[in-house]
Formats: structure tokens, C-alpha cells, sequence
RNA sequence: GCUGUUGUAGCUCAGGGGUAGAGCACUUCCUUGGUAAGGAAGAGGUCGUGAGUUCAAUUCUCAUCAACAGCUCCA
């Protein structure tokens, strides 16, 4: 017998060899019909495999993350068969779960897949999830594994194969498909009730675009129907909610080819929006002894070359212009840090001096591929709310935790809960992307590590993800579609005052060298743009929305009572227009509606006749009447305590 | 940059080998209307661009540009 602790910390005992769906059977009929997979000792498994040993127990069932992911990836298989019986001689790559979903990578050879393909391979996947087919886990040796792939004539298996351990090495086969897979997976297809492939892409073999393009199938699958439904519903919303769909709806910016890709055009309410965000920033910058410069838009070649930047993407940038006499070379800045560090350098510091911080909103331009160009995301000139703090090293600490707050005030007045910080570390293989001494990286990896550890943030660590001069300390919100950007960025940076011989003068009356801090909190204006956008579905708070109030005068008759209105609106700096057009009352509200105009005030004979006003609010309705007064003091507060919208 | 899909009026989209259509928006007139679309008339497009096939191309073919989805990249 062997001893079962369960999540309730109920222990139960069993005979050696018993399942985790033995287990969940003995509990209750139900509960065994839901469980997807066990996670038997914090690992993972198939719910029909043996367990052996005093064990702990959690049984995955469609609420846990990881029972999803085994539900996804069994997909992924069931998908594989369904192509394998319409398309006999399909290879396969890797086909994993995703955070909502899974993928099969395939290469078709001379045949091609089209959307109306995915409707007939959905079909035969439920055909085949009928079939209530075991998902059958077989130990294989390396041996027997490469001979059946190449029999297959599947090369990728085979490549796969071939970095595997001997005796590690796993099959499972549902129906009539085998594929090698670590597992685990569902107890059979039954599970998957409803399916729906997304859509198709091109993927390369293992990510490397020297490689072969395979086609990857997209597709997410759900216990029920109503969960299907429920999920292309969300969808749509998101769909609605995207920047670029808003962005033109509200007036906020616009692309023109003539004037080049990814070269946003800022229309007023966008504009507007972007100096009001730049004042709060600036001001909380100015409390937290932040000091402004300006520098130009380019910048000598040498600057460059002397960063690093020059070496590292000066192929993959914009190429440098030159004078028409001397040929002299300037690049578009595509880094502000270069030009701060020269004004750091144009006056000798003191000990006393530091931190010396430098803040500026610095238009920057990059090269970015063509593929990538995505909305305000991903764009080829774009303004940062960027710092520089010099600092002394035993200052990078506090400084750095001081920035960590300013992060978290941004996005407290902005209601972004939904981040996560990630500390973006050097490839553990590949140092040569990198420059600097291995022990300068290891004393900012640990300030950032440590910083992040004081603030108790929760943090993900990624490697591969560090500037090449410095490790990051990255705040990552996703998009209405769930694609994860890149807002707020902390850098700790040992290299570039090296590189550029920054010093002071320390109490020891000797040269020192200081370190630096890059930070943007908001990252870029235009990406933090976006990304508020869609986080507010274009209903942003009051202090931020372009108009706070529409006036709507009912008629003719009430219209100077209304002009007077918006003009006393005005005269308390509240951001007000008037719709006197010749319409009726009603296509005007709805129109302010659609508008997403926080409030509308309707105003007619009645409440000039009282000297008071209607007051509606966005999406809610009729609030009633109040005098004016009364109404800009309601505004005020919610200007002045930054509410969000609802 | 790579693979795939798409490109028709300011916007959203229909159509299809014989030089174009809807709704919204816009203009004018009528209407002075009380909390999400009042009525009528009108204006607006060489169907992304360039070639080819054809008596004839916006429609078919090719190229090119751009957008979208994913991959790769991101100081």
C-alpha cells in the first residue's frame, strides 16, 4: 500500500501500481469523467499512468493551466492524425500547446493548405475525437524510435531522435498516429468536444530562419460547445478593442505611405492625449530631481561607433547621411544615451554631484523590418520618456529602486495591473551578442535582481533577453490579442561610461568611474499609447480623454444658454465642445456615445429656465439635472484623482 | 526579410470579362425635435500600381507596392 496526500492534505492509501484516475474514480464517478492529467509530485503525468510510491496527488481537470496545456497538446495529436488521413506522406515538426491553444508544424511537400482546408480537417478531427481513441504511452529505444521515423521517411523526427538520450525516449499513439512525444497527454480523444483551427502560418524549422519553412496549423479546442462560443465571443471583443481599429475611429493617428512606413502621423486628440501624458510624466520627473535636456535627431557616425550601437546594428539601421561638401556622416539617432553621456562629459562631476539624472523625451528612429511594422507597437520613429542617472556604485541600488517606483506610480494612475516584470538576462550560450567584462554584467544582474527582490516584485526571468550592453528589468503588458510588448524598460548599464570615459571626481580626491541607469517607464509614447488604448477599449480617464464633455443643445432656441455653458466649461479648463448642429437630441447623443465622450450635457429650455444642466455620463445614462457649478466640481475631482473611466 | 491572405467611395463592405453598387459619413433643402440614427435631394471611385492575355480587363495571368496573420528580428 502507498499513501496519497491530496491537495486538502487528506492522506489515502492505495495499492502500489493504482492511477491517478483509479484515485479520482474512488472519490466520485464525476470528477474521474474531468480529469485530464495528475500532477503526481509537482510533475505532470498521464492520469493512467502507475504510481509506485507515497506520493502528493493533484488532479488536473480543465480549470488547472496545466490540465489545459495536456488538453491542447493532445490536439495537437489528434490534429496530426486527422491531417495524416487527408494528407498521407505529411512530415511533422513540433506541435506544442500555447498559452491558449496549440500549433503542428508540417511540411506538405509540393501541396499546399488553404482556410477552406481547415473547415474539412476540423471535421475529420471530430470524427476522429468520436472514436474515443486512448491516448497509449510506449518506452522506445533510440534505436527502434529512429526506425520507425525513418521508415516514415520523416525527417524531422529524426533530427529530433538524434539529439535525444537513449532510454528517454518516448511514443504515443491514439487511433492510428504514433508520434514521439515526452507527454503527457488526456486519457483518450473523448475529451475534445469542440475544435476550431484558427488560423495558418508559415513557421520556420526550429526557429531559424536559415531553415526550411514548415506550414503551422493553429487551433484551440475546449470541453463543450458553450466554452467554444464563449471563447470566439472574447475574440470579437478583442478585435474591437484594437488600437489601430480605435486609433482611427477616435481621431487619434493616422499611417501614410507617402510619408513612409511606420512613420506615425499624430492627429490633434492624439496629440493632445501625448502631451498630456508627457506633462504627467514630467512633473512626477521634476519631484523625483530629474533634470530635462534636448538634443538633436542625429548625431555624428563616431558617436556610434564609440557606443557600440554603430558596430552592433549600424548595418541594420538607417545608413548615415552626409554633408554635401564634406562628407561628413550623421546618423538618425536611434539611441538618446550617447547624447546624454556627452552632456554628462561637458562639465567635470563631483562625488557630491551624483546622481546626476538627465531626462528627455528623445525621438528616436530604427530600422525595423518590414514584416514587423504592427500599429503605434512597432514603429520606425517613436519618442521615449527617456533617463539617464549617473550614478556612484554604491547609489545604483536606491536609484534603481527609486525608478522601480516610478514605474509602479505610472502604472498605478493608469490602472495598469495586468504586467509583469521580466528580468531580460544575456544568452547563457552566446556571449558574442554582448560587450563588456563578465563582472561588470554580474553587478548589474545582481542590482537588478536585488532591487526587484526589495520591491517584492513578481518577476519572470528570461535569458536572451538583455540589451547588449546591459542586463533589463522589462515590464511586459499584452495586447487585446493577447501578444505580449515591452512598456517600461530599467537598464543597468557598467559599458557605455567605459566606452565613453565618463568620471568623477570621488572623496578620495582620485578618478572614478560612475554607472549608468536607462529607464522609460512608459517605454515609448506611441507603444504605452497603444497599449492604453486597447487596456481602456478607447474610454480613457477623464484627465487623459481628448473631450470630457460635449454640450448638446436640444434645439435652436436653447442654443445661446448652451454657448454660454461651454464657454464657462472652458474658462475652468475643461475640455469641452459643442455639437450645435441642425439634428435632433438623439442622433447627437448618440453620436457623443459612439464618440466614447465621458459626459454629455443636454441642455434645453427647462434647464435654462432653471440655470442648471442635464448631466449624462457615457455608456450609463441620465444622471438628472444639477447646477453647473456643481457638475465642474464633479469633473475636477475626477480629473485631479486620475480616476479611470468606469 | 520569409510564408500565406487581402487590396472596390472618407469608413465598413457587396459585386463581377462589356468602363461600378449599398450603408454610414459629407453637401443643400425641409424639419425646432427632450436622452443611442427625422425626411428629401445631391456630390463623391480611371476598382492599390505596372505589364500581359483579349475585340474588350476593375474582373483572368504575372510582377510590384501596401495592409493583415504568423515566423525571424527588436539598442
Amino acid at each position: 500500500m502507498i499513501n496519497i496526500t491530496l491537495p486538502d492534505g487528506a492522506v489515502r492509501q492505495y495499492e502500489s501500481g493504482v492511477t491517478a484516475l483509479d484515485i479520482a474514480k474512488s472519490i466520485s464517478e464525476g470528477l474521474a469523467r474531468k480529469v485530464l492529467a495528475a500532477k503526481v509530485n509537482g510533475q505532470v503525468v498521464d492520469a493512467t499512468r502507475p504510481i509506485k510510491e507515497d506520493s502528493t496527488l493533484q488532479l488536473l481537470t480543465w480549470t488547472d493551466t496545466d490540465g489545459k496545456a495536456t488538453m491542447w497538446h493532445s490536439s495537437a495529436h489528434l490534429m496530426a492524425e486527422a491531417l495524416e488521413a487527408l494528407y498521407p506522406g505529411v512530415k511533422f515538426g513540433y506541435g506544442p500547446s500555447i498559452e491558449t491553444g496549440f500549433y503542428y508544424d508540417i511540411d506538405l511537400g509540393d501541396r499546399t493548405i488553404s482556410d477552406e482546408d481547415l473547415k474539412k480537417l476540423e471535421a475529420k478531427m471530430v470524427e476522429l475525437a468520436k472514436q474515443n481513441s486512448a491516448y497509449q504511452r510506449k518506452e522506445v529505444s533510440k534505436a527502434d524510435a529512429l526506425q520507425y521515423f525513418s521508415t516514415k521517411g520523416d525527417e524531422y523526427k529524426v533530427e529530433t531522435i538524434n539529439e535525444l538520450q537513449d532510454g528517454a525516449i518516448t511514443f504515443y499513439t491514439q487511433g492510428g498516429f504514433t508520434d514521439l512525444c515526452r507527454g503527457p497527454h488526456i486519457p483518450n480523444t473523448s475529451f475534445i468536444k469542440a475544435i476550431k483551427l484558427t488560423n495558418i502560418a508559415g513557421a520556420y524549422w526550429r526557429g531559424n530562419e536559415k531553415n526550411k519553412m514548415l506550414t503551422r496549423i493553429y487551433g484551440v479546442t475546449f470541453p463543450s460547445q458553450k466554452e467554444l462560443d464563449e471563447y470566439v465571443t472574447l475574440i470579437e471583443e478583442a478585435k474591437k478593442r484594437d488600437h489601430r481599429k480605435l486609433g482611427k475611429e477616435l481621431e487619434l493617428f493616422t499611417f501614410s505611405e507617402k510619408v513612409g512606413l511606420g512613420l506615425p502621423l499624430w492627429l490633434p486628440k492624439g496629440a493632445m492625449l501625448r502631451e498630456r501624458l508627457q506633462s504627467f510624466m514630467q512633473k512626477a520627473q521634476l519631484e523625483s530631481g530629474y533634470l530635462p535636456v534636448v538634443t538633436p535627431h542625429i548625431g555624428s557616425k563616431q558617436l556610434y561607433v564609440t557606443s557600440g550601437h554603430y558596430e552592433k546594428y549600424g548595418k541594420d539601421s538607417f545608413q548615415p547621411i552626409s554633408t554635401p561638401e564634406e562628407g561628413e556622416e550623421f546618423l538618425l539617432k536611434p539611441m538618446n544615451c550617447p547624447h546624454h553621456c556627452e552632456i554628462y562629459k561637458s562639465s567635470p562631476k563631483s562625488y557630491k554631484d551624483l546622481p546626476v539624472r538627465l531626462a528627455e523625451f528623445g525621438t528616436v528612429y530604427r530600422y525595423e523590418q518590414h514584416g514587423e511594422l504592427h500599429g503605434l507597437t512597432r514603429v520606425r520613429g517613436f519618442t521615449q520618456d527617456d533617463a539617464h542617472l549617473f550614478c556612484r556604485p554604491d547609489q545604483v541600488k536606491e536609484e534603481f529602486i527609486k525608478v522601480i517606483d516610478l514605474v509602479l506610480y505610472v502604472f498605478r494612475s493608469l490602472d495598469f495591473t495586468d504586467y509583469t516584470a521580466q528580468i531580460s538576462l544575456r544568452d547563457k550560450e552566446d556571449r558574442s551578442k554582448y560587450i563588456g567584462s563578465d563582472e561588470n554584467w554580474q553587478l548589474a544582474e545582481q542590482a537588478i535582481i536585488e532591487s526587484a527582490a526589495e520591491k517584492g516584485l513578481n518577476t519572470v526571468v528570461e535569458y536572451g533577453e538583455a540589451a547588449f550592453y546591459g542586463p533589463k528589468l522589462d515590464f511586459m503588458v499584452k495586447d487585446a490579442l493577447g501578444r505580449k510588448w515591452q512598456l517600461g524598460t530599467i537598464q543597468v548599464d557598467y559599458n557605455l561610461p567605459e566606452r565613453f570615459e565618463l568620471e568623477y571626481i570621488g572623496a578620495d580626491n582620485q578618478k572614478h568611474r560612475p554607472v549608468m541607469i536607462h529607464r522609460a517607464p512608459f517605454g515609448s509614447l506611441e507603444r504605452f499609447v497603444a497599449v492604453l488604448i486597447e487596456h481602456c477599449a478607447g474610454k480613457f480617464p477623464l484627465w487623459l480623454t481628448p473631450t470630457q464633455v460635449k454640450v448638446l443643445p436640444i434645439s435652436d432656441k436653447s442654443l445661446i444658454y448652451a454657448e454660454k455653458v461651454a464657454e464657462l466649461l472652458k474658462k475652468a479648463e475643461i475640455r469641452a465642445e459643442i455639437d450645435d448642429r441642425n439634428e435632433k437630441i438623439g442622433k447627437k447623443i448618440r453620436e457623443a456615445e459612439l464618440a466614447k465622450i465621458p459626459y454629455m450635457l443636454v441642455l434645453g429650455e427647462k434647464e435654462a429656465t432653471d440655470g442648471v444642466v442635464a448631466v449624462r455620463r457615457q455608456a450609463k445614462g441620465d444622471l438628472g439635472t444639477m447646477p453647473l457649478e456643481q457638475f465642474i466640481g464633479l469633473v475636477n475631482d475626477e480629473v485631479v484623482n486620475r480616476r479611470p473611466f468606469e
